[in-house]
RNA sequence: GGCGCAUUGGUCAAGAGGUUAAGACGUCGCCCUCUCACGGCGGAAUCUGGGGUUCGAUUCCCCAAUGCGCUACCA
């Protein structure tokens, strides 16, 4: 009968390195005292959602926050699941977000000294240790069909117990103990059939709550975990070679020399299979950090969803196509992230949000449901931040990209920026601008192109709205201060029956056709088409003298 | 079905065995001598339920309910 490793031998004859050379050559990293590797591991779908830049953000900040090094690697151990020029959108996707990482795969090439970052690359490295694990009798080459193995599931099922396969369930796991089967298990490698590897688990089947061995695990969200033993003998190595996630995990994490393990709360119950990995391999366990998910509410009825593939508005590409700024998007994730974030902002209003100190403890561990009201609230308090010319040049990127119909708003970029800048030097800034098509929206009246009457004039003046006019414009000096200009609407107002304060009116309706304000928005609708703008005088200067009098007269 | 995680207003949430249970978004009202926005003030609105432990529980324990997830040679 084969030895151990005399079946190692013969399933994988030829590698070209030991686990010993793989443990020098990925040495353990030289960096400062508490700096943190932590890694993102994409599977290539091509689809990147919000729920994937909020793990991302976790990894960037506890990288850069500790000098360590942040990278990426690419999980494509599932051949049937690659969809083309996905690692591009990875990376571009991140990118527009700000997340930069250190090391791992890029564009053009990889960085970094713990390559390959791909592990569709790592086969070689995955079988030496899965070599290792069977030279150890800790793991098996496993025959079974996949009718065999439901077969397996349903007399499970019918006796009602865990499903799997598993000590008492799984034929090749003792493989060394019936000389018959072992000469069928070599005969079978040598004639090349097909087969996997299994983890031969050391865990008790089934064992009853109290029997079950438990690990203290570490989350540094969730606190101390306590896991159960695994028992389960899952696969690590595929058919074709390819090793499984929960293999690949631990294999890259370690050689990696990740500290920290950002990733979904869906992981949780596998845990106890990578703990027990990680024991069978000698090795430390990283901090594990399990992100709650981000939810959403589903259009059937008002119940928690998951954030499903499907959901337009949480893929990243429809807040770039929104034309949400992204760090509009990274102000809103990290307010969800860290509960104290908001009140750090409000206290350092100026400062980049980089300064923030960012813990996992402050982290949530129930899903959030996501929240378009507050990115919105947030995203006006981010642009406010940043200096019009800029914003200027980012909504004429962004134009390009996905809007090339609004070419015309930039055609003078100094003029776009005196627009945007409308207001937001004041003493109580203006935050009225949110994402790129709200804004084309908002500013559409300063063009020729976009400008269109979308409001009629108030009843109260509505009568009153061609005297209004004529005498606005036979009044009307373009250089006004905003005081005189307002004293002339008054003039106006008070000559043509109207209140010159709102509040007489409400006091005395009965005196006065209206206000003051009635008389104004007869002004603003000719100018600006609609019943609400900022400052009157304001746009007018910015507008100029001639198309001032152009809207008015085409009123008469 | 089994297992895991979660559960404070509509949403995000702070919080501690004894609090008037913060704050933000949203919403409603008022004010800010033109609208809107900004800002200010104020209102409505929360501890999933049931058992324990305790002088006292929203907080600790148990059970249940609900939600989400896992239960693949997917990640």
């Amino acid at each position: 009968m084969l030895s151990n490793r005399e079946l190692a031998q013969l399933i994988y004859p030829s590698l070209p390195h030991t686990s010993e050379e793989y443990e020098a050559m990925y040495p353990e990293r030289q960096l400062p005292e508490g700096a943190r590797v932590t890694r993102l591991g994409p599977s290539p779908t091509g689809f990147i959602h919000l729920g994937n830049l909020y793990g991302a953000f976790v990894d960037e900040r506890l990288a850069h926050q500790s000098d360590g090094v942040f990278f990426l690697r690419i999980e494509d151990t599932d051949d049937k699941r690659f969809v083309e020029n996905a690692i591009e959108t990875i990376i571009t996707s991140l990118a527009f977000f700000d997340i930069r990482f250190d090391e791992g795969v890029t564009e053009s090439g990889d960085i970094g000294a713990y390559g390959d970052y791909t592990q569709s690359h790592r086969g070689e490295i995955y079988r030496t240790f899965a070599r290792k694990l069977l030279e150890d009798g800790l793991a098996y080459p496993c025959f079974l069909s996949e009718e065999e193995i439901s077969a397996i599931r349903e007399k499970q099922e019918a006796e009602k117990t865990s499903p799997g396969i598993y000590a008492g369930w799984s034929k090749y796991r003792d493989w060394d103990k019936d000389e018959a089967l072992a000469a069928e298990v070599e005969s079978r490698i040598r004639s090349r059939e097909p087969f996997v590897i299994r983890l031969k688990s050391r865990g008790v089947p089934n064992a009853s709550a109290e029997e079950t061995a438990r690990h203290t695990v570490k989350d540094a969200i969730r606190g101390e975990l306590s896991v159960p033993d695994n028992f389960q003998d899952v696969v690590i190595i595929k058919q074709t070679g390819i090793p499984t996630y929960h293999f690949a995990h631990v294999v890259d994490d370690h050689l990696m020399r990740t500290t920290h393990v950002v990733r979904g709360e869906e992981w949780l119950p596998s845990l106890p299979i990578h703990v027990e990995l990680f024991e069978d391999l000698g090795w430390e366990l990283p901090v594990y950090c399990h992100t709650a998910q981000l939810m959403k509410i589903g259009e059937d009825g008002n119940k928690r969803k998951l954030s499903k593939r499907k959901d337009p508005e949480l893929s990243l590409d429809y807040y770039r196509s929104q034309g949400y700024h992204p760090a509009a998007v990274r102000e809103y994730l990290l307010t969800i992230l860290n509960s104290n974030y908001e009140e750090w902002r409000a206290a350092n209003p100026e400062a980049s949000s980089d300064e923030f100190e960012f813990t996992t403890e402050k982290m949530s561990s129930s899903g959030a449901l996501f929240d378009l009201d507050k990115l919105n609230d947030v995203s006006k308090g981010t642009l406010l931040r940043i200096d019009a010319r800029e914003l200027a040049g980012w909504l004429k990127s962004w134009s390009e990209e996905f809007a090339p119909e609004y070419s015309y708003v930039f055609a003078d970029m100094d003029h776009l920026a005196d627009i945007l800048d409308l207001g937001r030097h004041d003493a109580r800034p203006r935050a009225d601008l949110i994402y790129a098509r709200q804004i084309m929206d908002y500013i559409s009246y300063f063009f020729d192109e976009s400008f269109t009457r979308q409001d009629s004039y108030p009843a109260e003046a509505a009568d009153d709205s061609e005297v209004i006019l004529r005498r606005y414009l036979e009044s009307y000096d373009h250089s006004d201060d905003n005081g005189a200009w307002f004293d002339k609407i008054r003039l106006i107002a008070t000559d043509l029956g109207y209140a010159a304060k709102p509040k007489d009116f409400r006091k005395h309706p009965e005196e006065y056709k209206g206000h003051v304000g009635h008389v104004s928005t007869v002004i603003r609708i000719a100018l600006m088409g609609r019943a609400t703008s900022p400052d009157v005088w304001a746009i007018q200067q910015i507008m100029g003298e001639e198309t001032v009098r152009r809207r008015i007269e085409a009123c008469l």
